[in-house]
DNA sequence: ACCTGAACACCGTTCAAGT
DNA sequence: ACCTGAACACCGTTCAAGT
């Protein structure tokens, strides 16, 4: 009998986020995660005590908790190249989307927010029109993400380009922070 | 024995709606539902043969499918007037917005882009520009109230004004459709 | 320390039966 | 037509027990 490596947090996420991806958010449940692990369901309650709470919390890390990184490019051109792989990110673990709208781990957004924030202050924007720009522009991508994710699940797909929407939506934002700083 | 009053779609909806607003979405349970309604949960089914989904698909109806009114005034009193009550809709029953959220019932949020596309396009924006405003508008609507709904259910407030930034950056937005258009 | 097995209190839904 | 009762196949989680 071959030896089965050890369960781990970090694996029992990463195999709940796949299952998710896959078959999406109301299909992981203990059980089925414990059949992919090939592990009785109970053994999770080991690494994650608090149980699917604690679980449904990581897989929020994972996906949303991404600030922006640093750079020696202007304000603009590293919110731009931020939100396009934030967008990526979000859209391709859409199911994990509506845990980020509720209550749970409120950490992730606020993160986020703050990491924008910084970016427009270190710009030289004051506090009050930092804390906006970053509010609307998270607000968009938040919303842009909504929108899309749902008309990709539709059936009669109208054929809308959802790239040049983002970037349309995008310029519209960063254009009105801009002016406004 | 006093007789009570029938079954019907639209008072197990409400009862529904009044149970997530109280309790949470998690807590909304067929079950329950028929406790709450003071009949068997399999009742139910005879009023919503699709059962659990149906009433998800209900509940979405009843909160989010709310068109830009008629009026008199030009397109920015309009949106402007229009955006505040669509927030309050959202924030008073944010149990509903993961389900806004993810595929269920794509009729709701796209009635609504199609409403405010409809206003930008009477007042003179081109197709484009009023498909790119209207979808940021809209992402903007729905990503404000996942923020402020997050920070709402959190146990640190702040203290965040949300009322003046939620009108921060509808300003923002509107002015960035204006310029564009 | 790490995992299992049985058990408990829940779910949504079907289906035959009652009125 | 409208509702009930019993039943089925699932849930998350606890807890004692195994190694």
């Amino acid at each position: 009998v071959t030896q089965r490596e050890p369960l781990s947090r970090e694996r029992i996420i990463e195999s709940a986020l796949h299952l998710v991806d896959g078959q999406g958010l109301g299909r992981l449940t203990m059980r089925r995660l414990g059949d992919t692990l090939e592990v009785e369901a109970m053994a999770i309650y080991h690494h994650l005590p608090r149980g699917k709470e604690q679980l449904l919390d990581g897989l929020i890390d994972h996906v949303a908790v991404m600030p922006v990184p640093a750079s020696r490019d202007d304000w603009r051109a590293r919110l731009l190249s931020w939100a396009g792989t934030y967008r990526e990110q979000l859209i391709e673990h859409s199911g994990v989307m509506p845990l980020l709208i509720t209550r749970r781990n409120s950490a992730a957004l606020t993160e986020t927010s703050r990491s924008i924030r910084e970016v427009l202050r270190e710009a030289g924007l004051t506090e009050e029109h930092a804390d906006s720009g970053a509010h609307t522009l998270l607000g968009y991508l938040i919303g842009h993400a909504a929108q899309e994710i749902r008309d990709r699940s539709h059936d009669d797909a109208t054929g809308v380009d959802w790239d040049a929407r983002f970037t349309a939506g995008l310029t519209l934002v960063l254009d009105a922070i801009e002016r406004a700083g």
